[in-house]
DNA sequence: GCATTAACCACAG
DNA sequence: CTGTGGTTAATGC
């Protein structure tokens, strides 16, 4: 876990935190970038970005956990993705109308840091190979976006929750037994469903063994029973 | 008809 | 914020 612990350094050249994409920088434009960034730590439940706002900057995340979420209609939203350590943030505000198409919410203590939109544009246009990697990562997000849509729109609800536990599992920890960062309702925001839904599942999956729940804590003890309840949707 | 799925509601802790 | 149970609407044998 120790991936979450901020280890931020002052200066982008000897920071061990930022997104792959800025190894393809060459010096000048990384002295650029460290002139032009800012560096904030955000309390758990804090909001990083909000759904709407002006896009001044893109981001990269150095330490902690957010959400990534659309705030849909009557103030309900859809958890898109979970977002990460070294994780790139731009958007597809970027080249459309300069605005936030989703927000961010700190899930654990956060440290993120802003650079300016208009200096990662300007490298963008000068910087071949980053600009093919910027890319690279972005149609891997969109594609993430079609396949959730998917299994959102025909997989009924034992395989959205499976699918999400899983998500947490692959995509965010890597090990069987993790914080419980998100609550049931953020949960069945994760899994397109109602609360109560969410509720029923998750107390489901536990008497038949498959996880397990204590405090702030989430166990998967069956990844296999798991994984064919994502497969029969 | 009858069963299944899943949302909504109300209420309790 | 969680957990439960009842009700209801839609869909599929």
């Amino acid at each position: 876990m120790s991936e979450y612990f901020d280890k931020t350094s002052k200066h982008c050249y000897d920071c061990q935190c930022m997104s792959h994409l800025f190894s393809f920088l060459n010096k000048d434009e990384l002295q650029l970038v460290d002139a032009n960034k800012i560096h904030v730590r955000f309390k758990a439940g804090e909001t990083i970005k909000k759904q709407g706002t002006f896009m001044s900057h893109v981001l990269s995340i150095n330490s902690g956990l957010a959400k990534l979420y659309l705030e849909g209609i009557e103030g309900r939203s859809a958890i898109l993705r979970i977002v990460k350590p070294s994780n790139f943030i731009g958007g597809p505000g970027i080249y459309h109308d300069q605005r936030h198409h989703f927000s961010i919410t700190a899930l654990l203590d956060t440290s993120v840091c802003f650079i300016e939109l208009q200096v990662f544009k300007k490298i963008l246009s000068t910087n071949n190979q980053f600009a093919e990697e910027f890319l690279k990562d972005f149609s891997r997000d969109v594609l993430t976006v079609y396949n959730r849509l998917i299994y959102l729109t025909q997989k009924q609800m034992p395989g959205r929750m499976a699918d999400a536990l899983l998500y947490l599992l692959d995509d965010i920890f890597n090990q069987p037994r993790f914080p419980m960062i998100l609550s049931r309702f953020e949960l069945s925001e994760l899994s397109a469903m109602s609360r109560e839904s969410a509720v029923k599942l998750l107390r489901d999956f536990q008497k038949d063994g498959l996880i397990r729940i204590s405090d702030h804590e989430l166990e998967i003890l069956d990844v296999e029973s798991l994984r064919k309840i994502s497969q029969v949707g």
